[in-house]
DNA sequence: TCTGGGGTCCTAGGACCC
DNA sequence: TCTGGGGTCCTAGGACCC
């Protein structure tokens, strides 16, 4: 019989990454206020601790900072999103190795799954961790280890006040940072949720965490009690290893200047439909629908917004077809006296062949049965993150996990998986 | 003047069927 | 005559994440 362990996790999570790359490979941008740009240096992807004591926020549009950097107080630099993908791969690699049931979250985050280790191992694994990723990569990380994955957020936001590395497993460690902790930080909880919360006097993850679960229920939905049953130690977020196949993919991107003929429009779709064939084609995927959108500024009157999607009577990846319904698309919604900023190439309802859940089959007989409940952990996985929740709280099934439930895809595969004659 | 790009999940509501 | 109610499928839109 195994013994059961309390649920642990621990998020590792890259502090400021896209400064920290930049300043790995030109260290003369150490100690000083160093901010990123987003694609066309529109707005601040990232900030240095410098920076963010400027008070630079974080997605400002960069013409406010403008005069900052002209007087030179602050160093700026263009996003480069190679080179972050690359500094990436290290890090994760370098946390696989040592590191048990890594989740990658994000392009600097990553969960672990922690569950068994003892109050002593925890600290030493955590400042090696710290150590080795440092010293192998040149990143600095920061580490919250708790037992749930929203607990772990908030430890890791406290850390990084610290000294970068927090467990948060005691009842008083749990109340200090949750008291301390606004609702906006928490894994969860956005802008929207934030005001609403604020306007019924819930200010801190502590407050939200002890409403009551119906008033939570009626006005965040499920995900808000899922985020509340987290933060009262209540672990409804498992790790997921294998990352779960991509249900959609775009290719959007603002134009740098206003458009205004529509043979601009059509040549700028083309190109995104092209980019998102090529991604779709990488990832081995096929879609069978696609949607072309473009808008005038947002912030602008007059304000139109044209969009057009068509289903394919078969999944595809061939990028003439997609040029074609994107010009298509474009011409049917076209409206002059517009300017248009941006536009963007959806695909989705993708289908990928199944080369992965299938290798088990060439395995040996003996090896079948567990290759096959290996299969329906993963499927359970995926499905599960909601089901196993709604059945623990008595909440009503929602449409869309009914739905992936049917999802033909899914059901054949298993359908055809438990029919494997032995 | 100048405001990123790429994702996921949940819910409401209409059309349709039996 | 009365007009029910549940399930299914789809879409739009809003919230969230990095």
């Amino acid at each position: 019989m195994r013994k059961r362990h309390a649920s642990l996790y621990a998020l590792i999570d890259c502090n400021n990454f896209y400064a920290s790359c930049e300043r790995v490979f030109q260290p003369e941008l150490k100690n000083i206020p160093l901010i990123i740009l987003s694609n066309n240096d529109g707005c601040v992807v990232a900030r240095s601790n410098e920076a963010k004591k400027l008070g630079i926020p974080m997605g400002v549009p960069f013409f406010k900072v403008r005069p900052l950097v002209e007087r030179g107080d602050v160093r700026v630099r263009s996003s480069n999103y190679e080179l972050y993908g690359d500094m990436s791969r290290r890090v994760m690699q370098t946390l696989q190795r040592l590191a048990p049931d890594v989740e990658i979250y994000s392009i600097d985050e990553a969960f672990c799954d922690l569950s068994g280790f003892t109050d002593h191992d925890l600290a030493a694994f955590a400042r090696e961790l710290r150590e080795t990723i440092l010293r192998w990569t040149g990143i600095p990380v920061s580490i919250g280890i708790a037992p749930t994955k929203t607990l772990a957020k908030a430890a890791n936001h406290a850390a990084k006040k610290a000294d970068g590395i927090l467990v948060l497993r005691s009842e008083a460690v749990r109340h200090a940072v949750l008291g301390l902790l606004p609702t906006r930080d928490v894994w969860g909880i956005g802008r929207q949720h934030e005001k609403l919360l604020a306007s019924y006097g819930i200010n801190t993850a502590l407050e939200f965490a002890q409403a009551p679960d119906a008033w939570i229920r009626r006005y965040l939905r499920v995900t808000g009690l899922r985020t509340a049953f987290e933060l009262r130690g209540i672990a409804c977020i498992p790790i997921e290893e294998q990352s779960p196949a991509k249900k959609s993919l775009a290719t959007t991107r603002m134009f740098g200047r206003p458009i205004t003929a529509i043979e601009e429009l059509i040549e700028a779709t083309a190109s995104y439909a092209a980019r998102a064939t090529e991604k779709l084609r990488r990832e081995c995927l096929q879609a069978r629908h696609i949607e072309v959108f473009f808008h005038s500024s947002p912030f602008k009157e007059p304000y139109y917004q044209g969009s057009a999607s068509y289903s394919l009577p078969v999944a595809s990846d061939y990028a003439p077809e997609f040029i074609r319904y994107a010009s298509h698309g474009v011409r049917a919604q076209f409206r002059p006296g517009f300017r248009y900023i941006k536009a963007g190439i959806l695909l989705s309802d993708l289908t990928h062949p199944y080369e992965r859940q299938l290798s088990f089959l060439d395995e040996t007989h003996t090896e079948k049965r567990d290759a096959i409940m290996r299969t329906v952990d993963v499927v359970n996985r995926r499905w599960g993150k909601n089901s196993l929740f709604y059945a623990s709280a008595g909440i009503q099934r929602t449409w869309s996990m009914k739905r992936e439930m049917r999802s033909r895809s899914y059901t054949t595969r298993l359908d055809e998986l438990l029919c494997v004659p032995s």
